[in-house]
DNA sequence: ATGACCAACGCCCTCTGCTGGACGTAA
DNA sequence: ATTACGTCCAGCAGAGGGCGTTGGTCAT
């Protein structure tokens, strides 16, 4: 099959030229190939197409040659770059492979035979598929798949443009909108455009001259790059064109419409049944419209369209104090009241205000109501909200998603894993602006500023033994320790007594401080140490353990053995001595001085 | 298109309690 | 001198409260 189509695309951006250069036998492009999260592939995606869903249909190619020449033979990027209409023609080569999809676009006035088309399918001896639809009062293409370029007796108000396998998107294309510029759908240009195409040729016209920048003048007019992203979704006339972007850059392509019941066939097919399934809707047939990024559906198209604004990055709302985009008005306009401190909603019992109506009705629950309707099944826990419920529960399952990659430490939510990774940098990010002391935690330094530089420091009082401590759980571990019940008792080393609590364990204990306890068996001999009455029984048995290595002397005590080897084996030993202060005599113990002193008057 | 409402996520905070090293004191 | 032990103290984690922000749905 030859060339049979001719584009005439005004562009907004380079970001055309992708479309443009389409081409079934490029490689797809790797960011056009995933989902976030969901690895889809686009051959898979063309699977689920049988399903009755807003169909995405494939972008290849997204990186042409710029040097790929135009209908006029001049560099494709160099057209670009001049601002202009770009046309496209496939080559007599690649005719059939060139590929771009319009979701379009275009009715006229007088063209009621168009618009009394209400399922389209238009497969021709083009080539061209076409699932048109048409609602009360807008006739809609829907995607197209085509098999190939070419001119179309009946070609509808929208189109889009493949050639065999492929279809492409307008993803990100920024146009306002597209016409159709065909021999039979505008009779009238037929003549002029003839001249510049060759039999056969389709030709579109994305015209921009429509285009909406203004933000409704909310905050800020945005600049046209930006705002021009928000009309992806473009309309010709009564007809609208959605065009979609993923997140992940991956293009998808959505057309919208509205029908009368609020019901519709939403479908994009290259198979002959599928046309036949959307035809054969029956009327007040429930639809379920889905999502093929999410799992999200609806009964509304509408719903379906807003939902897909959430793929996008659009966000053509911008904040005028800080620049952050937001994709509604709402959003900004709460975001800016961040910015200007405007909280309309006042608590009727406090002094507290919020942006937002669902602030205020929370924070009344937490401090006013108190109403905690999230109830554990577990436990008597209840909460305000669901998520500090789902917080909790994980205490009773013990889950603990969030894992530190430098250690084992799993936390059970992510305000932990943050104040954990503070312990493996070693950051003390809390300053005592006493003594400049550091601390991990704000509570670890609020209760040292309390301890180390307050006043009238609170002490915790023990219950049971009126120990004052300064810390409340070094009180626990007192508790703990001393008063905590054992369950096997223990006995009183100095007598039978025995304690189940180690802390009237201790105090009996302290009853056998001063007494002597310790008796000889042999003699009237008493003392309060044990190792004291070892050494008196030593005068009974004779034992004298002690022997010095000099002269072969023995002693019954340690201390007796040093002393006499340093009085008669140490060379270096020099005895002590105790002069009088007043004559000056010296003696060998400090008592003797003091008697000797005693002989002199005061 | 917009606002109201609700849900969900995220962040930061406080309170709490356990742990182990430092230190003082009694045994 | 040594040991046992209680308290002091900082580090750290568990649990939960409170609020900021964003997104989805629905009604208007």
């Amino acid at each position: 099959m030859g060339p049979k189509g001719r584009l005439l695309i005004t562009l907004k951006s380079k970001d055309m030229v992708r479309l443009m250069m389409a081409s079934q036998d490029s490689a797809l492009p790797e960011p056009f190939t995933k989902i976030k999260g969901a690895e889809r592939t686009w051959d898979k995606a063309r699977e689920d197409d049988g399903g009755g869903k807003i169909s995405w249909v494939k972008e290849r190619n997204s990186i042409p040659d710029p040097d790929a020449e135009g209908l006029n033979g001049a560099p494709l990027a160099k057209q670009l770059e001049e601002g202009g209409n770009l046309e496209l023609s496939p080559s007599p080569v690649q005719g059939e492979k060139h590929l771009i999809m319009l979701q379009t676009v275009h009715l006229k006035e007088g063209e009621d035979e168009l618009q009394a088309v209400s399922q389209l399918n238009i497969q021709q001896q083009s080539g061209v598929h076409m699932v048109v639809q048409r609602g009360a009062s807008v006739l809609q293409p829907l995607v197209v798949v085509q098999q190939g370029v070419g001119a179309q007796p009946n070609l509808p108000t929208g189109v889009a443009i493949s050639i065999q396998d492929g279809v492409y998107t307008f993803h990100d294309v920024e146009v306002m909108q597209i016409n159709v510029l065909q021999e039979k759908v505008q009779a009238k240009d037929e003549e002029k455009q003839s001249l510049d195409k060759p039999p056969g040729m389709l030709l579109i016209k994305i015209d921009r001259s429509k285009d909406l920048h203004a933000v409704e003048g909310k905050v800020q007019q945005l600049p046209p790059n930006e705002e021009g992203r928000e009309k992806d979704i473009f309309t010709v006339e009564k007809a609208k064109i959605l065009s979609c972007k993923a997140k992940d850059d991956m293009s998808m392509s959505h057309c919208e419409h509205k029908e009368q019941e609020e019901q519709a066939v939403i479908k994009n097919t290259d198979t002959l049944e599928a046309q036949k399934n959307t035809q054969h809707r029956k009327k007040g047939e429930k639809v379920i419209f889905h999502c093929d990024l999410c799992a999200f559906t609806s009964l509304r198209l509408s719903s379906l369209n807003r939902h897909m604004k959430t793929h996008s990055d659009e966000k053509p709302h911008m904040c005028h104090l800080c620049l952050k985009a937001f994709r509604t008005v709402t959003l900004l306009r709460n975001h800016v009241n961040t910015h200007t401190g405007t909280r309309p909603y006042k608590c009727s019992d406090c002094e507290m205000a919020f942006v937002t109506s669902g602030e205020l009705a929370r924070h009344r629950r937490y401090k006013h109501t108190l109403e905690k309707p999230f109830k554990c099944s577990m436990c008597k826990y209840s909460s305000v909200e669901a998520s500090k419920l789902k917080r909790h529960i994980r205490s009773h399952t013990g889950e603990r998603p969030y894992n530190c990659y430098l250690c084992s430490y799993a936390s059970k939510d992510t305000y932990k894993l943050k104040r954990h990774m503070v312990t493996h940098s070693g950051e003390k990010p809390y300053e005592c602006y006493v003594c400049q002391a550091r601390f991990t935690q704000s509570g670890t330094m609020k209760i040292h500023i309390l301890q180390k530089h307050s006043e009238n420091v609170p002490r915790y009082q023990c219950p049971h033994c009126n120990t004052f401590i300064a810390r409340k759980s070094d009180l626990g571990v007192h508790l703990r320790n001393l008063h905590s019940y054992l369950t096997v008792a223990t006995k009183c080393r100095y007598c039978e007594a025995l304690f189940h609590e180690r802390y009237a364990l201790i105090q009996h204990r302290k009853t056998h401080r001063n007494e002597k306890r310790f008796k000889c068996d042999q003699c009237s001999y008493a003392c309060k140490q044990e190792r004291h009455l070892i050494v008196h029984k030593r005068t009974h048995t004779g034992e004298k353990p002690f022997t010095c290595v000099c002269c072969s002397k023995c002693f019954r005590q340690k201390q007796l053995l040093t002393v006499h080897f340093r009085k008669y084996h140490d060379s270096n030993f020099k005895p002590t001595v105790y002069e009088c202060p007043k004559c000056g005599k010296g003696y060998s113990r400090w008592l003797l001085t003091w008697d000797h002193s005693k002989m002199f008057p005061l």
